[in-house]
DNA sequence: TGTACATCAGTGAACGCGCGTTCACTGATGTAC
DNA sequence: TGTACATCAGTGAACGCGCGTTCACTGATGTAC
C-alpha cells in the first residue's frame, strides 16, 4: 500500500489518488454522472473542501476518472487479444474485450467515453486496433487495399454494438439473443475485412 | 393551430401537447438532461404543478419527448432514403439520414436514445432498415445468405459512427476528416453487404 | 541540536442554486333536472 | 332557459434535497540559520 495507505494523521499522504479511487468506484457503480465530489471526499473520510487542494474543480476530478477508465478498457482489450493465436483471432479479441468491458461494467464503460471531458482520437484503444489491422496485413490475411480506411468503420461497429446493448434499445435482449447478435457482428466484420 | 393554440384563458385547452413541445425544444438544445419539467412549464407560461395534471412525473414527460425524437429520426431517414434510385442507394440513404440527424441535432439524437426510458427493439428506424435490406435482396443486389443476420451489425456501425462523431472521441474531427470517415464507412459497409 | 517561520494540507460553516414533488386551494366547465 | 352541483384544470407557497464551491481558519511539516 504505497500509494493508497491509510491516513496516518492530519495529513493524508496521498489524498489525490485516494479521491480518484473513490470517484472511480462511484463511476463503476453508477456511471460518470454518479461521480460526486462530495461523496468521494466522504468516502475517503475527508472534508469536501480538501479536494480543492488537488483538483481545480469537479470536472478535473472527472477527467482523472475518465483517464483511468480508458486505461482499463485498453487492458481488457489486450487481455482478450493475447488469447488469440493468429492475426485474425487477435483482432477479434480486441473487439471481444471491448464488448466484455462494456457489458460487465456499463457505468465504467460510459465513464471512458464521458462527453464532459475531451478524448484523444489517438487513444490507446484506437492504437491497439490500428496495430492489429497492420498485423493482419503482415500475416497476409488482409489486402492492403481493404486495410485502407478500415479503422473507423471497425471501431464504429464494435462501439455501436456496445452502446446498443449496454445503454440502448438492445439492452433488454435476452442472453441468448445477445450472444447471437454479437456472433452475427463478428461474422459480418470478418466478411468485410478478409 | 388546432392542437397548440394560444391559451384562451384559465384553461389552456391543450396543455399536455404544449408541455411536450416545450420539453422537445429543451431536448433539442441541450439533450435529454436539459428536459426540466419546471422550465417546460415556465415556457408555456403555466405553473409547474399543472404539469402533474397531464404527466405522472418527470420521467413520463421524458418518455413523450423520446417518442417524438424517434419519430423525427425515422422521418430524417425516410427523407434521404426517398432520394435513392436503386435499392443500394436507398439503403445508404437510411444511414445518411441517421447520421445527418445525429450531426445536425446531437442533443435531439441523444434524446431519441435516452436511457432513462426503455425503447423498443422493433422501433421504426430498425424496421426501416430491415425493409431496405429485404429490398436489396429482392433487387438481386444481395444474396439471401448475406442478408441473414445483417441488420444488427449494420445498425451498430451507423449508430456507433454517429455516437463517436457527435458525442465521442471523434467529435473534434475537422469537417474534411469527418466526411472522409463517413465515406470510408459507407464503402466498408457496401463491401460487407454486396 | 534547537528554534523561528514560511508553506502546505487539511477543517467546518455557509451560500446560492434549482430541481421534482406535494399540499390545500380556487376558478372554469359541463351536465342533470 | 336557468340553476345547482360535481368535476376538472389550473394556482402559489412550500419542502427537502444535495450539489459545487468559497471563505476564513488552523494544525502539521520542513527548512534556514
Amino acid at each position: 500500500m504505497a500509494t493508497t495507505r491509510e491516513r496516518a494523521g492530519y495529513h493524508h499522504g496521498d489524498l489525490a489518488n485516494a479521491l480518484v479511487d473513490a470517484a472511480v468506484e462511484l463511476a463503476k457503480t453508477g456511471g460518470p454522472s454518479a461521480v460526486v465530489l462530495r461523496e468521494a471526499a466522504r468516502r475517503v473520510g475527508v472534508s469536501a473542501t480538501s479536494a480543492y487542494r488537488h483538483f481545480a474543480n469537479h470536472q478535473d476530478l472527472l477527467a482523472a476518472v475518465k483517464a483511468r477508465a480508458q486505461v482499463d478498457l485498453a487492458d481488457a482489450m489486450r487481455a482478450e487479444q493475447a488469447a488469440g493465436d493468429d492475426a485474425l483471432s487477435r483482432l477479434h479479441g480486441l473487439g471481444r474485450g471491448y464488448l466484455r468491458f462494456a457489458l460487465t461494467q456499463p457505468g465504467w464503460f460510459r465513464a471512458a467515453f464521458n462527453t464532459e471531458v475531451p478524448t484523444d482520437k489517438t487513444s490507446e484503444p484506437f492504437q491497439l486496433l490500428c496495430a492489429a489491422l497492420d498485423e493482419l496485413v503482415a500475416a497476409g490475411m488482409m489486402s492492403a487495399d481493404r486495410r485502407h480506411g478500415a479503422e473507423t468503420p471497425l471501431w464504429a461497429t464494435v462501439h455501436g454494438l456496445a452502446n446498443l446493448i449496454t445503454d440502448g434499445p438492445l439492452a433488454s435482449l435476452p442472453e441468448a439473443e445477445r450472444k447471437r447478435v454479437i456472433d452475427e457482428t463478428q461474422s459480418f466484420l470478418t466478411r468485410a475485412l478478409t
